[in-house]
DNA sequence: GCCAATGGTTACTTTTGGTAACTCAAAGGT
DNA sequence: ACCTTTGAGTTACCAAAAGTAACCATTGGC
């Protein structure tokens, strides 16, 4: 019965949920998934990895370009705490007008699986989520 | 040689991403992807998920004392987002004092799988990222 | 001696998140 | 009769984060 195959995915999964929320601190502060989710819970950060991922490396304005939406200001705030939390490489080139080149990292390129899996989960399933919401919609009115 | 490994990989994921990016936008406004990240990509939202997916269902305080730091508002906000988006079901019992219980519906469920791999990377990854910041601390001074 | 191009920064506004105090309704004590 | 407790929230208020718009530095070309 379907019951029971969802129910034994379920397990194996609650297991896996329940390690994650105790994994103990670490040297900074919170617990490292707290940590990180906070660090990586923003509008920008999982956006940038996923561009940056998707070529070699790019410069500051074709990387602003393609990011719709995001402002200069706080493309530059969110390139600098990933570089700060070793995910992206910045290199600057000595010319006139200036050049920055933004890659990932190993690391950075390691966490593209997890963003990835999460982009495919959205993709997937953004049409139950739409019916949802539009369920919601007609209740309150 | 390992660096023609890791190319390949890289490759792969790379394509990935590209993919993932150019997903066109659905019945409400932006992209998918853009419009899930940014539903779920606050300070709540995921551990929320993650809370909900470690246990069958939670109760409103129960869940406020598991969740570390969430306020009594946030809380409420989020699961109220979070229901409307069809994640999580909320379950009112018709008693004095109330009895509320949250549970991730099958939606819910589903993303749990995605929210888990970015955990582990996260516990994974910490030290790496501890190190990064550090470096970049002693720069600084 | 002025403009354009690139990659920013600064000052200001708006939106979001966080805190603390209050509500509701019934049960139990005194 | 009246006060307190309990769970699950609101409401009003304040701080922090994100967004906007304008500005800056360099320098080769006109």
């Amino acid at each position: 019965m379907e019951v029971t195959v969802v129910d034994n995915q379920a397990a194996e999964v609650r297991a896996a949920a329940k390690k994650i929320i105790t994994v103990p601190a670490f040297g900074f502060g919170l617990c490292p998934v707290r940590d990180i989710l906070d660090r990586f819970g923003d509008k920008w950060s999982l956006l940038s990895i996923l561009h940056l991922g998707s070529t070699d490396s790019l410069r500051f304005n074709e990387l602003r370009k393609r990011i719709d939406g995001i402002s200069q200001r706080m493309l530059t705030v969110t390139l600098r705490a990933l570089e700060a939390d070793g995910l992206v490489q910045r290199t600057v080139y000595a010319e006139v007008p200036p050049r920055v080149e933004y890659a990932l990292t190993e690391l950075g390129q390691s966490l593209l699986g997890a963003v990835i899996e999460f982009g495919n989960w959205a993709s997937a399933h953004a049409p139950a989520i739409a019916e949802a919401r539009q369920r919601g919609a007609l209740a309150a009115a």
